[in-house]
DNA sequence: CATGAATGAGAATTCATTCAT
DNA sequence: GATGAATGAATTCTCATTCAT
């Protein structure tokens, strides 16, 4: 499903009425099953090793080609970032999307998103990891507007329905809305720092034991 | 004050055996007011562009000198790096080491650390910025070994009081521990990603509203 | 017709003692009017881009095929250029050849070269356009030496016929024969930079128009 | 003297309210004649080889240094290219406008600039020659976009003064102005694919040469 | 202390070419 | 005849670092 943040990025056909031999034949004539792949291969170590520390030859290493061959699938090094990031994006707000249109209270959207949260570390460990340490700055660049607009529209979600939450007297009125939401976002989020999918918690496990702290807290009731 | 985890970095002769003679007698000579200022400087750089992605030319120029320029003060980019990180490990465990000499209750001990810590990141942003970013990676490298020491202490501390506080049944016991852990120890760190010191609020209000929220979640009690 | 200096280029087998055998039979089996069509269409590019400029990716494009798939009808890129500029330059020479016999006279004949080589600027002008721009750094490499030959016979031609026209009284005594060369030379050949085809003049009217400048100058007489 | 059609390229100073940090030291640091030094073997071999033959390696080899040395006085290879061009031109317009300031008559005013023609191509044979070989597919980018001002400008210069001549009635006036401009324009700048500075004739004497030619014709007037 | 001019080891990227299908 | 997927060598450019002045 096509969501409004993610900028049409044209991959196969640009043309329409341009003289046919004009298009750039370069990039992404490959089958999508080896773009993927390749995709998942640098995600991986762009995760590890940061992006800008991770040359183009390791990654080729990783796949038995030479680096040279990469550019027969993707334009740049930078281009198998933005599409790492922007396939991720797509899928997390397909799921977002549909816990926000469910018309739940304030408590349970913001467990549903939770959870959501944990599914997309499970499917997209590296991707998440890639994103935290680089959204910031990327965000400058032109080409990664779009992780600026969903950073927004993820702000007016969580935050919206931490203020909802407020109002309707199931969240604490006493904190700072603005720290709350970052507390709760972080929290989800950095745990994609030491997350292992295939661990002994399934996501939905580990989002119920992050739901109970951050909601009740870890200090025993008196 | 020395603290047992940092080792003792030599700054002119990493050897042993060979006497002196050849070293490059350069480094190390200016005065440590103008060290500070650079390396506060390349820390803010690092912060914001990432270690990798700093070049030394870009310091030089915030510094309004010529890149080589710096080769006098510092042996390489790294050194500064280093210098940076070990300088805010040893004043970080100045103050966790005071805690925890105190022998407070657990629940005493973790507001206390909280609070430490909210102090470390209003006075060291850039170098806390640096390690959560960096830290991961530099630990394989010998000489960033002292990355992997503070950590295992790190974790002694932390995961100990929990875990004591559990005993003394002060913290839920029906959470998994570890998974525990983490949520405290990202939920504190992660904030020296967005907080600005000199901001509305003090590291010490900070640090009671995410306690709040650690300690007693954001659901408001029925 | 074969000219004398037009080398015989073999296509296959450019050795001479290797038998066969081992040879890439590959190359070359395709049918002519495609290899001309591919001709044509690489000509105009490495015309309008020059040699080194042009990918044979591009070259492809404009084909509407894969760059591996020109390597069926051709051995290399430069096999391609080798065969634009032959092609070109064993035209000309049936042309010039067939003038040079006629036995005219030394201002006829010029006029008659003046009009051949408009002639075939008509029909070759992206290989004419090439011939210009790459032919002194081609000339080099053995491979193109018959670039060489063509030019030296094409010196004898002009220049005899200009020292006949001098002798003859037909053509100024008071110019520096060589400069006069140089003149008449490019004169004509430089046209190829804008000349196209299907313009408002014929070759033959074009020829006409330079050949009056260049007999008579621009001056109006008094 | 400033002309019009040269827009200004900043080299040393960019900024004026910038945060000092920012400029670029890159480039253009260098004494202005070492530039110098380096452009003039770096023309030689432009117009030796042609551009994008050219390598960066072989200018470096022939200053007597590496490659990435150059990338201390330049940006790139194609900046060493803009300067280059964008000197000579500035140069040329130099001379070109104290000629058309002069009032002259419009065969003096031919004479003039075929002569001043020359003097440049004595002092920038290089770069014009790369001007010549270069400048129609250079011209589409838009850093070079002054190359098509100056042609612009230099043929009003051209025709502007030959059609004032066949007005005057000093030039014929049966000939295809347009075609005339051509081959006056062409047949002077072609000079530098063989002029050699030192050569034998001065670049006066060699303007007079040609200027009889063109003017008066190659043929005897009977 | 700082500058100016380099070095040299990569880095990303390009491209002619190959070859199994 | 043509495609898809690679190879591998070359190319431009970057950057930490050095060092004489």
């Amino acid at each position: 499903m096509a969501t409004p943040w993610a900028r049409p990025r044209p991959r196969e056909s640009d043309n329409g009425q341009v003289p046919a031999a004009k298009k750039k034949t370069t990039t992404a004539n490959a089958s999508p099953e080896r773009r993927r792949e390749l995709l998942d291969i640098a995600a991986e170590v762009f995760a590890a090793q940061g992006y800008n520390a991770t040359t183009v030859r390791r990654i080729a290493d990783e796949a038995g080609m030479l680096a040279g061959s990469l550019y027969y699938h993707f334009d740049s090094k930078e281009s198998m970032l933005d599409e790492i990031l922007s396939t991720f994006l797509t899928e997390l707000w397909d799921g977002y999307d549909a816990v926000l249109a469910a018309g739940l209270g304030p408590r349970e959207t913001i467990e549903a998103l939770v959870t959501e949260s944990f599914r997309e570390i499970d499917r997209h460990r590296a991707a998440v990891a890639i994103y935290q340490k680089e959204s910031k700055h990327l965000a400058d660049q032109p080409r990664f507007g779009y992780l600026t607009d969903s950073r927004q529209k993820f702000e007016k979600a969580w935050l919206g329905t931490l203020e909802r939450g407020v109002a309707d007297g199931v969240f604490r009125a006493d904190l700072d809305i603005r720290l709350t939401y970052r507390f709760v976002r972080d929290t989800v989020w950095v745990a994609a720092s030491w997350y292992r999918p295939g661990g002994q918690h399934s996501p939905e496990e580990i989002a119920r034991q992050y739901l109970s702290m951050v909601l009740d807290g870890i200090a025993v009731r008196e």
